[in-house]
DNA sequence: ATAGGTTTTGTCAAGCTTTTGTACAT
DNA sequence: ATGTACAAAAGCTTGACAAAACCTAT
């Protein structure tokens, strides 16, 4: 199971390979359903390679001494659980919830595999936006806070929020193009977490926006450069500390004068707002998107 | 060391890993009631790891020059009885029947967004089933009859359908993973509903089945097609006019001489369904789905 | 007697290099489609180095047990493999061409599971639009032709539309949310072909559009009702055949006089756009939606 | 513990089809 | 070079068989 083998044995590869007759692999798979191959165009059994390891399943139970019979039904059940691909019935109350748990149990062991495929499922099952805040913001929160107690480890803290980034940059592509207002993302100086502000570029785009995205620790005089060639409707910046905001708010309040400029992250204060004349977002990235109002909305015509 | 014992171990291997003989494991279990084994559909005697503890048990007391009498009490009573805690079932439908209006005025004024919000939330919520019979088909049966009143216009009954369409296939996906057994799915010739097929597949899905979805308008004769190249266990056909179904009857009742058969939809009645040797699908596609039974293992053997 | 043919190999030379006669290598392009070798001006076969590495692998799976059929496949398959791991985009469509036969191989296998494997992995390395207009439509346009050839029989036709189409609608999912100009997407009348339509409509929506989508064989006067409730700045239709869109020119002409129209599908002629008024999309969807110009941008804000 | 019968499971065979390397005629 | 032909190898299905393992009852 090392590589990506593709491929179709016929039955006598798989026998030469598992050891078993093609006589009694169809034997099995005739009385206990243990294989199931698809078939050429011409009838021949085609296997893959889940299919020899099953085969191997079996055979080491019966060398153990269990019975053909049991030794099929173990080595088929052996499937069913692993692969987390059914969440078994866990939770069958709060689905996304389940979800949720799933995640974190394949990213703290770093099972980068289930981890993805517990998103493919979800993603392909909700919306983006209900995924990113009801799943993927409640994890990362909580993969902090675990982290802030101990429970987590660095290297379990950055593999997860890695391979989050991964996907949400993955759903990101292409967010610059189109034709609606564009809104200029930063985190400011000294911030390095991005995966909010990610996910608010995300919403923005699904809402029409075209996102320039300037991403971690971006100095306030690189988004003076950036507005400068682009026509800027909107400015977010984030940060989850306070001071940080606080020591830039000079250059924030300059900004705001002459573009929309919104404060967001924890570190984005009332206070702070008011002193920058920014806007300031106080709810989860996603809700805070989905409230930036559209500046001034074209007027179609039915008529032409 | 813990897991490998699931499984049921015939009388010959309990014997070896305990080092009693048979005979003795029988007359254990006349005399003392020691052991309960189930039975296999032949009648042998299937072990599990907690009756090889006991017979460990057993033996470890006549080591100590306990009767044989006490031995088997003594094993008996150290089995503690361990109460299953059983997951609370959550039932109540008014919430869903509020979602199902909120769904339908959104859908009728081509509100994609707040339709999806609506999905979104009731799938977080409610397990897919649930929401499949008391939300989704209600309504699709609901807008079916407003459209037939002319109350809805084609453009929102195809609006309202695609976008259902779309979060149904979202669901299913990798329905065809797995190792259970397989069912075909398709509508017959000439019919394009094939949501109620949809839920249908997803019902099953989730009970353990493979699914191979063929959708609207197949042909039978491309069934077999599709048989010859997967092991399949279940056929499912369906179709809204009993006419369709009537013109392929006999190729139906041709295919259900060599696999399982059923038949659903408005179409499928009782009359068709013997003439045709198909079993009749005659409720909703979710509790359909639900009644269909699992084939345990392929009981084909050749026996005589 | 011949010009230098620099690094190219004739079919001698290659046989002799891998060891396998050239009546062989012939037989493995003619069954398999292994090699596709340029042709010297006189009909010679000339090979690449690449050609070479091919039949390598080739005789290195033949070798390893792997029938011939399947052999060949995993030899093609590596290369559609390592080269997407590199980073992407920059137009080089080869690793997606091997991506569609890889993409086919599994479809026509009934491998839901492959699939979809394929579909993630290239999603994740290209952008949408790429992946729609290099491997998709080709592919759907591929499998159109093998089926109308008989190659391919209608379950696999209608196994992998339906794969593809809910795919498809999962990259659409929320694409009526925003608030950039409004197209409504429908086929006409009988015309059941719509993921050719689902492709414009999700690379419009890329590019800032809200879509209402109507799906397969929408009667065109349905359309005015949709157009009475929603703010449309362009209507889409679209078919296969020239005739039905011939039967309802009259219909679109009059459309055509209160909003935008424009027309694409093989049933699209430049006769029947301007017979109708309407405008016509003579490329591939994606192309087509690309070229469309978005009406009346907004001037945004942005004070200078 | 033995006898007599049943179930389970690996193996085999007959008759026919598909796959695949090689040969040959044009 | 192309296309067809051919035959060996590998597979398929159905049906059957026998040894091992297991059953009950005495």
């Amino acid at each position: 199971m090392s590589e990506r083998e593709l491929g179709f044995l016929r039955i006598g590869e798989l026998a030469r390979r598992t050891g078993a007759s093609p006589e009694l692999l169809r034997a099995w798979e005739r009385r206990y359903g243990l294989l199931r191959p698809t078939r050429s165009q011409g009838g021949f059994r085609l296997y893959t390679a889940a299919d020899e390891a099953r085969v191997r399943r079996m055979r080491d139970h019966l060398s153990h001494g269990v019975a053909a019979a049991e030794a099929a039904r173990l080595a088929l059940a052996a499937e069913a659980a692993a692969p987390a691909a059914r969440p078994p019935e866990v939770a069958a109350t709060a689905p996304l919830q389940a979800a949720a748990r799933e995640l974190a149990a394949a990213l703290d062991q770093f099972q980068e595999e289930q981890a993805h495929e517990v998103l493919d499922r979800v993603l392909a099952a909700y919306r983006i936006e209900t995924v990113l805040r009801d799943l993927l913001i409640p994890y990362l929160h909580d993969l902090g806070e675990r982290w802030a107690r101990g429970e987590v480890s660095v290297a379990q803290e950055h593999f997860a929020a890695n391979l989050v980034r991964g996907r949400l940059l993955g759903l990101a592509r292409g967010w610059g193009q189109g034709h609606g207002p564009a809104a200029v993302l930063a985190c400011l100086p000294a911030e390095q977490h991005d995966l909010g502000l990610l996910a608010f570029g995300i919403t923005l785009q699904r809402r029409g926006w075209r996102i320039v995205y300037l991403g971690p620790d971006t100095p306030i005089a690189t988004i003076h450069h950036a507005i400068g060639r682009i026509t800027t409707d909107l400015v977010v910046l984030t940060s989850t500390v306070a001071e940080h905001v606080a020591a830039n708010a000079d250059a924030i309040a300059d900004l705001a004068r002459s573009t929309p400029v919104a404060l967001g992250g924890a570190g984005a204060t009332a206070e702070l707002a008011a002193r920058t004349g920014a806007h300031l977002l106080d709810t989860d990235p996603v809700t805070a998107a989905e409230r930036i109002p559209t500046p001034a909305a074209p007027r179609r015509s039915g008529r032409r």
